[in-house]
DNA sequence: AAGCAACTCAACCGCCGTTCA
DNA sequence: TTGAACGGCGGTTGAGTTGCT
């Protein structure tokens, strides 16, 4: 027995939002928060199907969204994040506050990939714009589309896992699992903690570091074993001494938040002498 | 002013890992 | 244990806008 069947898509809106959605939507979400998209809809009275109301909250009308332009020092972070994580496009948005990462990845095909390419600096392959790489695309989904079968198979799926994850064949590939954080959000509160100390019970959350990585939904990135209980999240780390004394690193200015923000991530993915780096690196943070 | 190409970005699509009955 | 739905993500599309000839 599976779950209760989806709503179905017949009669659902579909293309751009209306004022009136908009704001069915937004007082709904107010009233009653964010999740259970499936039911949402209905409860607000939208013709949508959830996933439509998901993205429209996530990329328009949350009221956290920064609206305007780039600035210099995002669009920097937006290149170097790119350059070490590739199009990844969540994660690099749970670094800049206020941005989704639909708006990073439109202003990274349209403005930075081609002005890196015009620049002769090389990118990391992302989307193409280009007609016949389009167009191959296209029929690539074509095929995939005849050729796969009308339910994807789970079985396949962890045998593919498993060869991806374990030694495949007499090719001998081992591959281990480094465990990246987890996108968080930067809201503009947290830039006001002032190196501040916390315990239990505070503002600051709580970090639980007996689960891994994987358990509490980290990226998992191949090719590193780290041992990722060492290592803070979201800004918050752990207290040297006692591990359930929560430290929470201070923001003397926007362009530190920036370039610590470039190091986590640099050193986390920097594979020469990585776990001495990682062992080190929530000092790196503490004044 | 008209026609065209390039650009922008909101929205959709399909895939995949997780959750749940 | 199984399989369908959910939630989230990256890739892609296409209508609207802007700029050029």
């Amino acid at each position: 027995m599976g779950r209760a069947p989806c709503c179905s898509k017949v009669g659902l809106h579909k293309g751009p939002w209306t004022e009136r959605e908009d704001e069915l939507l937004t007082n709904y979400i107010q009233c009653h928060g964010e999740g259970n998209w499936r039911h949402l809809p209905q409860k607000a009275g939208l013709l949508r199907c959830g996933k439509s109301c998901r993205l429209r909250w996530m990329n328009y009308l949350r009221p956290d969204i920064k609206r305007g332009n780039i600035g210099p020092e995002e669009e920097d972070l937006i290149i170097r994040l790119h350059s070490l994580l590739g199009n990844r496009w969540s994660l690099i948005a749970g670094r800049l506050p206020g941005r989704t990462d639909n708006e990073i990845k439109n202003y990274w095909n349209s403005h930075l990939s081609k002005r890196l390419r015009e620049q002769g600096i090389e990118v990391r392959e992302g989307t193409s714009k280009d007609a016949s790489q389009r167009a191959r695309a296209t029929q690539k989904k074509k095929e995939n589309t005849n050729n796969k079968s009308s339910s994807h198979n789970r079985k396949n799926r962890q045998d593919k896992r498993k060869k991806n994850n374990g030694v495949e064949g007499t090719g001998e590939i081992i591959r281990t699992k480094i465990y990246a954080p987890k996108p968080t959000r930067l809201t503009p509160t947290l830039s006001n903690y002032n190196a501040m100390e916390s315990s239990s019970g505070s503002d600051i959350p709580q970090m639980d570091n007996t689960t891994s990585g994987e358990e509490k939904g980290d990226t998992v990135m191949e090719d590193f074993e780290v041992n990722w209980s060492d290592i803070n999240e979201g800004g918050f780390f752990f207290g040297e001494d006692d591990p359930n004394h929560v430290l929470a690193w201070d923001f003397p200015s926007k362009d530190r938040l920036l370039e610590s923000l470039y190091q986590e991530y640099s050193e986390l993915l920097n594979p020469e002498g990585y776990q001495v780096q990682l062992n080190a690196f929530p000092q790196t943070f503490l004044l």
